[in-house]
DNA sequence: TCCTAACTTGGACTTTGTCCAAGTCAACAC
DNA sequence: GTGTTGACTTGGACAAAGTCCAAGTTAGGA
């Protein structure tokens, strides 16, 4: 993640240690968190940085496009770190556990240009559902 | 709908007016309404709808497979009241907008059980995106 | 070393959703 | 038709997730 951190100052980025620390949570386990569980995280590094430095570190790391942002719930977003890979997400129905996969072939194949109703059509999100090992009965 | 007064008649259901209201709501206008809109769609036909109730009602309609839950972006919830043909979502980065779409071919089949850690996969949630013609620079 | 625009802070505020005790009423039995 | 009762609704308090802002701090260039 050096290497972000090295793309960010190239983009004209102050690198201050709350930067710093967002960005090394993110790093350091590559799970899908939210931003309270990024701020946990970071407090426990650095332990005055904000919720709002937080919020506005991930708002722009996002922007960038350094890291994605992953709506499977309709409750908090979670940050997903592996943004230079193409992936989508399994989620577990019972528990909520997410993995990355990656399916075959192009997703955006399967829409028929009569089905895009004049829409630019520039990319699909998959949210495969169902029970992991763990939750299954 | 009355279809839908019917089948939730038969299931049991104490058909109020509050839920007459709610279920006449989703069906007027085929689109895809927040929680809060709903209420306020409901408020026009019956002021002293609460909001509590219109979030109850949703919530069971769901639980019934009647109406789905559609998180798109993260924020608030939305209603699909189309529950009984299969389909996806297709949503403008500009405005929001959504519209549904019906992609061919089963998207669980892009997912090898290599890709699937062990879990029993069951459905598969899409949202492509990018932007509708009024938006579309 | 100084300066300054960029960044951070904490707290107030908004939006979205949940919970609960008390009151109301649809549907069944008669 | 009337009475009864448990399911339903209400309003308000509460919680979770996210945004905004004025005031204070600081990274990095001059």
């Amino acid at each position: 993640m050096s290497d972000l951190l090295e793309r960010l100052r190239a983009r004209g980025w102050r690198l201050t240690s709350q930067r710093r620390v967002v960005a090394e949570v993110l790093d350091g386990e590559h799970v899908h968190l939210t931003a309270d569980e990024v701020h946990a995280r970071a407090v426990a590094h650095l332990p005055e940085i904000s919720r709002a430095t937080v919020y506005n570190t991930l708002g722009e790391l996002v922007a960038l496009g350094e890291v994605l942002e992953v709506a499977t719930d309709g409750r908090a977003r979670r940050y997903d770190p592996n943004a230079h890979r193409a992936h989508q997400h399994l989620v577990c129905s019972g528990c909520g556990a997410i993995r990355d996969v990656h399916p075959h072939g192009d997703p955006l194949a399967a829409l028929p240009p009569a089905e895009r109703f004049g829409f630019t059509v520039s990319g699909a999100d998959i949210t495969y559902r169902g029970l992991c090992p763990d939750c299954r009965p």
